[in-house]
DNA sequence: GACAGTAGGTGTACGCTGTACACCTGTCAA
DNA sequence: TTGACAGGTGTACAGCGTACACCTACTGTC
């Protein structure tokens, strides 16, 4: 019968993590809850402590879950290449689990697979020719951009579910935003087409993402090049 | 007496989110419930929604007080000196807040006083002979510098109460570490001069977020300079 | 001066969270 | 056969945000 079908798949650390997984690309991270968790496996909640030591622990693994589908570049690549391919992949990856932003944001502490994934990215600065010191920077620069995500400027995430405004609303929306805001009103119109009404349809995340990894990746490829040094800070001055 | 004179301060917006704001600097973001932070202002919790809508709003109005202490730049500047100097006052802002980073992070709507801000910002970009489309992306690529930090990328933030282990078992985790994490070790030793004992010892974190902010304005300025447009994009190819 | 309206503080209650702790049960080794 | 133990159960607790009903003190109007 279904019941001894269900008991014959007994939980796992793994079952945990990839059920959980499942359930905050259905419903979202904050769905993740231990109790709502242990339902989803026809469990009483605090039999998942036998597998995960807690919610924190929980989270810890889905996040290595995420980068665990984080696909290597192509050997014999130039490193700008094989960066920009790495961190692509990443970005595939957290666009699939929309919650691993979040998730990966609230770590404190770096896990084995997440410390893995630092050291290849940090061996491909490393192989191109960036000297250690430099490498740290380049990586700090990047930031958040490793993990394939770029922070959220604009409000891109209303609720997805709600029916947006009418265009002449969001004409006139926009329109009295210009008057408080004109510098905003300019980029948003110039991002829109010249089209007021068009004005709150979000940014091609996409775009914006390769736009800023590009720039960095030149920015560093320059410095890689001049053979910069933090020993040299002073003798930048301050600009 | 006592009771007489505290019924004489009566509750406001303003003495809610300062309060909230002192207790977030006190005793950190997470301290910060409406039944603490009621307790704190001697009121019982419910006191506080007829101030603030609920815990949404406040924290949207703490991060309204911490905007609020940001400094424009001296007039006169070309772009790229103002837009340093704002962005490392509201660097200083968020390091006398340090909640506010996770604070900022968590907010999807856009306040007024967020608004504003992001208006002076992209004032600047435009003032100083960028295109109202190339100001757009160059904003994403800010991303959360905007706000004056850097994602934290190596966890610098470990309990400031720990005591920290001593000189030799850090040099054995380093050298265990490097067994697995090589490219890591190389960077974390390179930081640390050389000394195996002083791998775990954090970074210079203003030192990181002025590397990168000057790693972008330069790219940005360079952007401006060759009349950089989205429109261009298809030509640039995919690298 | 009487009275209604209202702004603002109170008390209770509900449903949700993570998880400590004691308990039971089925499986496997000796 | 027995005893250990891995793993699932049940109860309980402290904390959270907040809905709702209530009370109280002040204020403007007649």
């Amino acid at each position: 019968m279904a019941e001894e079908a269900a008991r014959r798949v007994p939980l796992s650390r793994d079952r945990v993590l990839r059920r959980a997984v499942g359930l905050a690309d259905e419903a979202g991270i904050e769905a993740v809850s231990m109790r709502r968790l242990a339902q989803e496996l026809g469990v009483v909640p605090m039999a998942l402590y036998k597998h995960v030591a807690g919610k924190d622990e929980l989270l810890d693994g889905m996040v290595d879950v995420v980068i665990g589908e984080f696909a290597p570049p192509d050997p014999g690549q130039d490193w700008q290449a094989a960066l920009r391919q790495r961190l692509l992949s990443a970005r595939a990856v957290v666009v699939r689990h929309r919650w691993a932003r979040q998730a990966i944001e609230s770590r404190r502490k770096r896990s084995l697979a997440v410390l893995g994934y630092m050291d290849a990215v940090a061996g491909t600065f490393l192989g191109g020719g960036f000297s250690a010191d430099l490498t740290h920077h380049v990586m700090h620069a990047l930031g958040n951009r490793i993990w394939g995500f770029s922070p959220e400027l604009f409000d891109e995430t209303g609720d997805p579910g709600a029916a947006p405004p009418p265009p002449e609303a969001r004409a006139a929306m926009a329109r009295e935003l210009g008057e408080r805001f004109p510098s905003i009103l300019a980029i948003a119109t110039a991002t829109a087409g010249d089209d007021l009404s068009g004005v709150g349809g979000g940014c091609d995340e996409q775009f914006e993402y390769e736009f800023a990894l590009d720039v960095l990746l030149d920015g560093f490829e320059r410095l890689r090049r001049d053979g910069w040094s933090s020993r040299d800070r002073d003798q930048q001055g301050d600009r």
